[in-house]
DNA sequence: CATACATGAATTTTT
DNA sequence: TTCATGTATG
């Protein structure tokens, strides 16, 4: 049996049977990518190739998750399970705890999340200013993006404010070597020099797959680029991959990804094959129209124009609004009215916008008008502070030397350890070159303290360790829960929730959030085959083997996924998304294209800006507005908004070309078609 | 001097 | 929404 022809169209199907060599699909908005990946790891396995052989690289746990819930569909569970789905950190992750010693790293190293790194930035730059320590580390982090070690990145440095930087990066490497621990972007940087330096590791891992699938490649940094060409290899013998990306959707400048790497792609391969799939299966005409004029005043990198069978629909509509309060009125009244026709529910609408503070008018609308929404990128399951703290020990169990998690979990809930005491602990660790906890069982650490202070250190200790000893032997998903109940009654946590909050309700709230917590965690470790891209074993697990890959198999536990509600949401959030109601909010100049007025927007900076309006108006299927803002407020008053000149690039004046009858016969026939062949999709069976 | 409250300003975000 | 700064009060 072969991969159903009648599902993919030419192009995709090019991109599906394309097995030997290179090969970089340029993928439109809205064309189908997702189906090409899936359909291609079938034709994979259909040829021979074992699942575990595959890798397929995203982004982002979410990506991950549906793209294996999608190969699942068409492979079934059982291949499914076995490919190495994952992000692009989650497979560092799983490099460094294979081969991080021969680089020095202990194999139990801690992840440090953005807000503890933050953490050892404001330590080791001595400064209590939350901004500057901001700054610096999105400095570092851009610097460490671009593949700068600290030498490098202090020869770099143009500035003296980034020559501060560099200095402050300097011992915070240093620190974060003390700590066995790694940041987010090390995930990536430290696989790769594994790479780089171990001749042995390089040929195991290129070995390792026979073909390697990478989503949105326009994505990827200089670092993350390096690592994919180190793990195919050069030359006659790389092994086999497909990119697939869009250099149109490059919104992520910004955070160090370069667009540079498709443009050396083929330079790179020079057997690569391109294939651009230019068919959108999502939005009408009137709506690609626009984007494609929107798109076309940016410089090509690669020719592509987007095409639909779907008819015109209904033209877009640009609106001008005198406030933002207006404008949610408008949106929220567009909503009442578009959903009094059948079949409209609320999660077909999505209003997008440049920046997140522009949600506050729409959700008080929103709120007003008694319609349920939600905001995406508002802060995250993981992020809860109860959430954290429960964290911090598990990281502490995994590695004690996590010093970041010993501060956190040493003082949530108090427990008689104070500033004073953790200053002298602090102190003494530095001198003789330990970790905190190391140094907590030093025998000359009583005489510098007080024999109380001394004390709740030493039983802090020694519940780690218990807990520790225990984590490391309890298995399965209910053993581990009982195992989890009994440490938060030990710690008081409940209690601490409780007391620290003078709102009851609000503190059962968090305590709900903790047991849902603790149930996530227990799913984790009874085997339960898992949504999110990351997880890859599936036999019943320790506590401790869960808790070690904890900060990169955190994923949006999100409910709220399923619920009919109006979506709010930034352009950058929206990628990949798409509804069939959109309203693009704040299309004005200085808010899309962004910039401050005193200084001219650089072309590569309006260029991508222009993307993001690109990507904006692919997200909508059937109806699109995009609504500018007459007044706006600057600072103290208010200004007169300039409409975008994205809103000209649209060219929506110019007359859509007339349907005549054969155009539309056409156009129904089609629509016939992409209906029937979306709801029954024939399944292959790999003969694997 | 420290705490409490109000006021104002705000790129974009994942891991 | 959050975060930081400023004012007023104890």
């Amino acid at each position: 049996m072969t991969v159903a022809p009648t599902t993919l169209n030419p192009a995709q199907m090019k991109a599906v049977h394309h097995l030997r060599g290179p090969c970089l699909v340029l993928a439109g908005a809205g064309s189908g990518k997702t189906r090409v990946i899936v359909h291609k790891i079938a034709r994979l396995l259909q040829a021979g190739t074992e699942p575990s052989r595959i890798a397929a690289i995203t982004f982002t746990n979410k990506a991950a998750a549906e793209m294996r819930e999608r190969a699942k569909a068409l492979v079934g569970p059982r291949a499914a399970r076995e490919l190495v789905v994952s992000t692009f950190h989650a497979l560092g992750v799983r490099m460094l705890r294979e081969d991080g010693q021969r680089i020095g790293l202990k194999p139990n190293f801690s992840i440090l999340d953005a807000d503890d790194l933050l953490g050892v930035i404001r330590d080791a730059g001595g400064c209590a200013d939350n901004a500057l320590a901001r700054r610096w580390q999105w400095t570092i982090s851009l610097w460490k993006n671009q593949g700068l070690d600290v030498d490098a990145a202090e020869r770099a440095a143009s500035s003296d404010d980034e020559r501060v930087a560099a200095r402050v990066m300097r011992r915070v490497q240093e620190r974060l070597a003390a700590y066995q621990a790694v940041d987010f972007d090390d995930l990536i940087g430290l696989p790769l020099a594994l790479l780089q330096r171990d001749e042995e590791a390089r040929v195991r891992w290129q070995q390792r797959f026979a073909h390697v699938l990478i989503d949105e490649v326009q994505d990827t940094n200089a670092v993350q680029y390096e690592l994919l060409r180190a793990l195919v290899g050069n030359g006659p013998d790389a092994t086999p991959f497909t990119a697939v990306g869009d250099d149109d959707q490059s919104i992520y400048g910004w955070r160090g990804a370069t667009i540079d790497n498709l443009r050396r792609l083929p330079q790179d391969y020079p057997a690569l094959e391109l294939i651009p799939l230019e068919q959108n299966y999502r939005s009408t005409g009137h709506i690609l129209r626009a984007a494609n004029a929107v798109i076309a005043q940016n410089p090509k990198l690669y020719e592509k124009k987007l095409w639909s069978e779907f008819g015109d629909g209904e033209p877009v509509r640009v609106i001008e609004c005198d406030s933002e309060e207006h404008e949610a009125e408008r949106a929220v009244a567009r909503i009442q009215a578009l959903r009094a026709q059948a079949g409209v529910k609320l999660a077909d609408f999505a209003i997008l916008y440049r920046a997140n503070h522009q949600a506050r008018a729409f959700e008080q609308k929103l709120r007003a008008a008694q319609i349920p929404y939600k905001v995406s990128g508002g802060t995250s399951f993981f992020d809860r502070t109860e959430i954290r703290d429960l964290c911090a020990w598990l990281r502490l169990l995994v590695n004690e030397d996590d010093d970041p998690a010993f501060l956190r979990a040493a003082t949530t809930p108090r427990r008689g350890i104070g500033h004073q005491t953790l200053a002298t602990l602090g102190e003494f660790a530095a001198r003789s070159r330990t970790s905190l906890f190391e140094a907590l069982f030093s025998p000359s650490l009583p005489a510098l303290l007080r024999g109380r202070a001394i004390e709740a250190l030493h039983e802090f200790g020694r519940e780690v360790n218990e807990l520790q000893h225990r984590a490391g032997h309890v298995r399965g998903g209910e053993d581990v829960r009982a195992l989890l109940m009994q440490w938060l009654a030990g710690i008081g946590y409940e209690q601490h929730l409780y007391d620290g909050e003078d709102r009851e309700k609000l503190a059962a709230a968090r305590w709900s959030n903790v047991l849902d917590f603790v149930d996530w965690i227990a799913r984790r470790c009874g085997g339960e085959i898992t949504q999110e891209g990351g997880t890859f074993v599936s036999e019943p697990q320790t506590l401790l083997q869960v808790a070690q890959t904890i900060s990169v198999i955190i994923s949006l536990a999100e409910r709220g996924d399923e619920q009919d509600v109006v979506t709010l949401s930034t352009l950058h959030a929206a990628k990949g998304l798409e509804w069939p109601h959109v309203m693009l909010a704040g299309v004005n100049e200085g808010l899309l294209p962004f910039g401050s007025g005193d200084e001219p927007i650089t072309p590569e900076r309006l260029q991508e800006e222009r993307r993001l309006m690109y990507v904006g108006i692919t997200r909508a299927r059937r109806t699109l507005v995009v609504s500018t803002l007459r007044r706006r407020k600057r600072g103290r008053e208010m200004v007169a908004g300039v409409p975008s000149r994205f809103i000209a690039e649209m060219k929506l004046d110019a007359a859509a070309p007339k349907e005549d009858a054969r155009e539309r016969l056409r156009r129904l026939r089609a629509e016939l078609a992409a209906r029937a062949s979306s709801s029954s999709e024939p399944v292959p069976s790999p003969s694997a």
